[in-house]
DNA sequence: TAGGTTGCTTACCGGATGGTAAGGTGATAG
DNA sequence: CTATCACCTTACCATCCGGTAAGCAACCTA
């Protein structure tokens, strides 16, 4: 298979599993994307559970090299934890997506329990934790205690951000707009707030 | 109906909904789960949209009398908001059910945009605004100021509630138990010092 | 006793789903 | 020139889905 090709069919996959998740969709309408049929889909990836895998695959990989890439620069532990979570905050909509995807699969997960998948959070979980503990000021905490506070900041991160329909919808675009420009500075609040407690 | 024939049809249905989510989920599957026929289950609820939308509507209400109930109780505003934001981070498994039931809605919302529930939700996060620009300190933050920080305390309850099953299967039961230990306590840590400062 | 309502049942249906089987076409390698 | 292989097609299938239609027994009411 061509490596674009490839890279197109993840693309649309993944939109789609981001917006209506893995039972919500068809592997007809992702093969429609691209005006394919549904067999020549399955013909490259076998089962529509091997695509699934294989989107969250790429993107457990990307968060990966972004982590490594903050990791290089100059900045003292604190800075470079706080601009990664800000750059996690980013409302792109490549970045909205891949957020609703990977809630998507920790609800899943019950169920679908791919095991394998699993190892590709874990090296971002615990890459964000190595992070923590790498602040001066955070270096007696428990691995336990690290992984709570990383959550939590996940958490508050990545929250927000896959609830724009719903606040729209009951607030309006207009009210949105505000949310959008009060959402990064308070957020910054919060991480000064918890970085240096 | 009978008022319990249909709370217990609502629980089936919500603890299925839950888990597996709104196309994951068959009504013949909620329906056998209280062993009567599919048929039975739309007769009462006429189809499988009002049905979903009658479990939000309850878990709305229930919410909205639990922070109704921590409103008339004596404490500060700022107790009153983190009491009640360490309600919600509690375990059990109704709570993380019902976390996991509306983290879903949020997500998708998007397509299967029923305006109307939106308002239930609504009632809900102005009640916590409210609570939150009841605190002295707090009292000058603009609306969209205090949404967005009242929301990125619900996310940091909220991640991690759903979060069970993929945090075990990577670090194992025994770590996950430090980590139900430590969680409250980082909350803890997190709520005073968004609420301090 | 007649009529309506509630709470179910069986029977059925059209459509969509994920997946299989088999065949064809064009490029590439021996 | 031929064999292989990647790539894609049409044809087909068993299964499950949400929803409709019609009927039936129990019960309440007039």
């Amino acid at each position: 298979m061509q490596r674009d090709t490839r890279a197109e069919l993840l693309n649309a996959a993944e939109a789609l599993f981001a917006e209506s998740g893995f039972d919500g969709v068809s592997i007809a309408a992702i093969a429609g994307e691209l005006t394919i049929t549904k067999q020549a889909l399955l013909h490259h990836f076998g089962s529509k559970e091997k695509l699934y895998g294989a989107v969250l695959e790429r993107i457990s990989l990307d968060y990966r090299q972004a982590q490594q890439a903050v990791l290089q620069s100059e900045a003292d532990a604190a800075t470079q934890l706080k601009s990664y979570l800000m750059t996690l905050a980013a409302p792109t909509p490549e970045a909205v997506q891949r957020t609703a995807l990977i809630m998507r699969e920790l609800l899943d997960n019950n169920e679908r329990a791919e095991a394998a998948e699993n190892w590709y959070l874990r090296d971002f979980l615990t890459g964000l934790t190595d992070m923590l503990r790498a602040i001066p000021a955070k270096q007696h905490m428990q691995q336990a205690e690290a992984l709570a506070a990383v959550y939590q900041l996940l958490g508050a991160v990545n929250y927000f951000a896959i609830s724009r329909p719903t606040l729209t919808g009951i607030f309006g675009t207009d009210a949105y707009q505000d949310l959008q420009v009060a959402f990064p500075q308070q957020l910054e609040n919060l991480i000064d707030a918890v970085l240096a407690g």
